[in-house]
DNA sequence: TCCTCATTTGTACAAATGTACAAAACTTTA
DNA sequence: TAAAGTTTTGTACATTTGTACAAATGAGGA
């Protein structure tokens, strides 16, 4: 099978800037901004400067490149949290290590830790479209690659707080990560509604204000002090 | 022109379950599980039980029906979220009335206010996607329509939380729109990382836990107690 | 130099897309 | 019932889509 000339090239193709590269990162930010279905083999190429068959030569198909995009970023940004949060148990005040688990967390979504520049924030917000529209590639990949890290974070950060049920904490990294998202995919609200006071696109802000906000989140009382299971309360919503 | 003729069939149609409804309600599912980009014209008219020319004949065009998905749900959801927004504000407690706001917000989104049944977490899932893919018809009704709630709502917010900043509690309110976005977009994860034990799908349970975690977030003591203006701390990212 | 291989190009094609429109079917009104 | 209206259908059409493939181009080793 020809995969034999893509894997040696592989190795090249990481040294030399080619064509492939320049694809990738035309794909990567155009999958990001207008999501999967909206842009086309076409769009890619000519953002790139290449021909279309040149995507097809180096990707097969439309899929195998967002594949290849997971690949190649999945690892280092994995690599970097677990990382991260290894230092961050270390630190014996509880408060402090929840915010440095949270910082373990939040930062290499920002920033890739890999070779590739700024290519964090924008993989991070690939991510977000692609969870939103649903994508089957997508899905499989990240419920494969990133289900283990996310299980290593809840259970670090239910070490710092034994008192909260495990399934809060995981609602409560839910809405982390989908805070996460929000602000990498419409920045520009958070300018807009603080009327030009703040700077949604301002990655150093966002990762303070979001930590801030996340840990104090985390700390909040539980709902359910004792039993596992939910429990209802005062909800009046009519669904 | 013939926009006349749909004017006065719309009353009608309110009443009678046209295909007309069928293809809007079909439309919204679709979209919103999707994408908008993903679903087409062809597809909603099979799901809605219709013929493809029955979509151009209502809608005139796929953006027109999007366009009426959104002018169907807006209104109402605004304004039961206001009716609430008053109620709250009437709240003595501080403490108490912050958790009122933060239901008043949250809970429209999740049901309906409207005769709709349940179409209030549909079309807030719907918002979701289609923000994620940065729908250009989207963006523009969202800014028009929501916009002076949101300012309504962090104002009110602000009131009972005065010694924070007000671009803070933008930043926590944009956290607190992406929480709730990401929960109706991806449900099933919060059951997967549960392993069982929550259910990301139940409503009145997610309401609660965002409710929870929400008002935690916006009690944080804010970063910068004095300035409006954004000071870096220490952030190690390399962008 | 020529040969070999990887890459790039240009073009082709079937399938799917949004939309247009005439004819058919159904409703309402007189 | 007949006429006038609205709604639904079926089909057609120009574009755009993802992908395939032969030819052209380039680079490296003998």
């Amino acid at each position: 099978m020809r995969m034999a000339s893509k894997s040696t090239s592989n190795d090249l193709a990481a040294r030399k800037p080619n064509l492939r590269e320049a694809i990738l990162c035309a794909a990567e930010e155009l999958f990001a901004t207008n999501g999967f279905n909206a842009v086309s083999v076409r769009d890619i190429a000519q953002a790139a400067g290449a021909n279309p068959g040149s995507v097809t030569y180096h990707f097969k198909t439309k899929d195998g490149l967002l594949l290849e995009i997971y690949n190649r970023h999945c690892g280092p940004m994995n690599r970097r949290r677990c990382e991260l949060l290894a230092a961050a148990r270390r630190v014996r005040d509880l408060q402090d290590r929840l915010e440095a688990i949270v910082r373990a967390y939040v930062l290499p979504a920002f920033s890739s830790g890999s070779d590739l520049a700024g290519g964090g924030a924008r993989f991070t917000r690939l991510r977000a479209v692609m969870s939103a529209e649903g994508n089957e590639v997508a899905r499989r990949i990240i419920a494969q690659t990133f289900d283990d890290t996310s299980h290593a974070f809840i259970d670090a950060i239910h070490e710092s707080l034994p008192h909260i049920p495990r399934a809060e904490i995981v609602w409560r990294s839910h809405f982390l990560l989908g805070a996460l998202y929000y602000t990498l995919v419409t920045p520009e609200r958070v300018a807009r509604l603080s009327r030009g006071s703040a700077d949604g696109a301002d990655a150093g802000n966002a990762i303070e204000q979001l930590a801030r906000a996340s840990v104090a989140s985390f700390q909040a009382p539980p709902l359910d002090p004792s039993a596992p299971s939910r429990r209802r309360s005062m909800t009046q919503n009519k669904t």
